[in-house]
DNA sequence: CGGACAACTTAACACAGGTTGGCGCGCGTT
DNA sequence: AACGCGCGCCAACCTGTGTTAAGTTGTCCG
């Protein structure tokens, strides 16, 4: 009753009572815990199926031969870490948990056996693959084209609007448990500057963060500092 | 004969000369010319078909509200630029001609006849979402957190090996018909930075770029330069 | 052949963001 | 209670890259 992939789903298309019985199914077997800062899948890893996040945050990350990480995606509840798990690729990258994380674990044949039984299982994978490329291709336009601010600011938006897809929000607060490097590595900065960065928004009246709640005081101020526009995410 | 989307295949999946046929097809019908610096898609268009390129280089843009522009991908021949297309969504970015271009343009029912006769060119289409996916994580990992020669070798690594999968190398020289602006919007830096980095590049022995050519001089050289793995593009 | 315009190239200077280092707090461990 | 340690926070300094501007080359077209 309480599956995040679902009530993200929700938002977008018409699920019918046994649509969300087949995707709860899903997500009801092979439930694993991972601490923070433990791999869900390692590097070059080949993975034999797919993980569901239930709760927790997690990222994908590529870790550079010197040790410099770049952190390529966040994982959220209800976000696929594996969308391509059924076609026995070996993966370029990690998936490392941020947080304590609970995962569901998918086999490609549960996959195939739920879209066959229920199409709009398929439409759901398909929304869930375009709204993952259209972050990656923001992701690639903010770390090249935005400064600092725009980049944090962006992000927040971003997050809130993803959280709140999913239940998380409550009002324009929403959970940030992840560290400042974690913030640094994945907007391509260092944890200093996302410090100077954090305290510029914060004195501007934009945010707070305080016990890893963020919480948006300006929800308009903000996207305009990041020229954030929420279409990308929409899909609709 | 001379379909450069079923040179990069055939690299990866073994092909019956019905299924190159039939992708064949796909690319013969509705050629269109772009002349460089137009759009082949404009940003929020809503395109009905997928094109192909056949010939020349575009990219896939983001513009910020204050005119800076971001390349989030680079469209080689052989390339979809729309792989989403048959699902009909708004796309949040544009497509733009870098150099004169030729297309194919296709339409979804042609995919899903194409899809339907030979099953071979669903999984064509799979691997080449695969490989953008792979490639739109790198760059991000790029921007974020390679130095400005860095990510120019790794680019350059990247073009080496796509542009040999579709026939377009000759030996270590490959085409580069893009100007230093651009590869600076690609890069997420600076003309005159590219201008810098290039004679680093040069001046170190590692290539030398003249008339549009780029002569890769130091092949392992440069790949170490750029600590560029080519395992995310192969997919195998 | 010559003019126009874009792209390349270089130099001087400016600044955003990186680096280093230090302090304090909170929390888990013993 | 004491310790360790990762994280938040801040300041001083440094550097890689951006900015601006100007001269040079290349290329297209009349």
């Amino acid at each position: 009753m309480d599956n995040p992939f679902v009530r993200k789903m929700e938002r977008h298309v018409r699920l019918g009572p046994e649509d969300r019985a087949t995707l709860d199914g899903l997500a009801r077997q092979h439930v694993r815990h991972v601490a923070a800062r433990q791999d869900i899948e390692g590097q070059h890893s080949n993975p034999y199926h797919a993980h569901l996040i239930l709760d927790g945050w997690a990222c994908r990350y590529k870790q550079l031969p010197d040790g410099r990480r770049a952190i390529v995606a966040l994982l959220l509840p209800g976000d696929l870490c594996d969308p391509f798990a059924f076609r026995r690729v070996r993966i370029d990258h990690a998936i490392g948990a941020l947080t304590p994380v609970t995962v569901a674990r998918i086999t490609p044949d549960q996959i195939g056996d739920a879209i066959r039984d229920r199409p709009m299982v398929e439409e759901c994978l398909w929304r869930e693959l375009l709204a993952t490329t259209a972050i990656h291709r923001e992701w690639i336009a903010s770390v090249g084209r935005r400064s600092a601010i725009e980049r944090l600011a962006h992000l927040f938006c971003e997050l809130h609007l993803r959280l709140s897809r999913v239940g998380l929000a409550d009002g324009a607060t929403v959970p940030m448990p992840v560290t400042q490097p974690d913030l640094a590595d994945a907007l391509g900065q260092t944890s200093v500057h996302i410090n100077r960065t954090l305290k510029e928004l914060r004195t501007s009246g934009l945010v707070t963060l305080r016990g890893r709640l963020l919480t948006i005081r300006d929800l308009d101020g903000l996207m305009e500092r990041g020229l954030f526009d929420p279409t990308y995410l929409q899909l609709a």
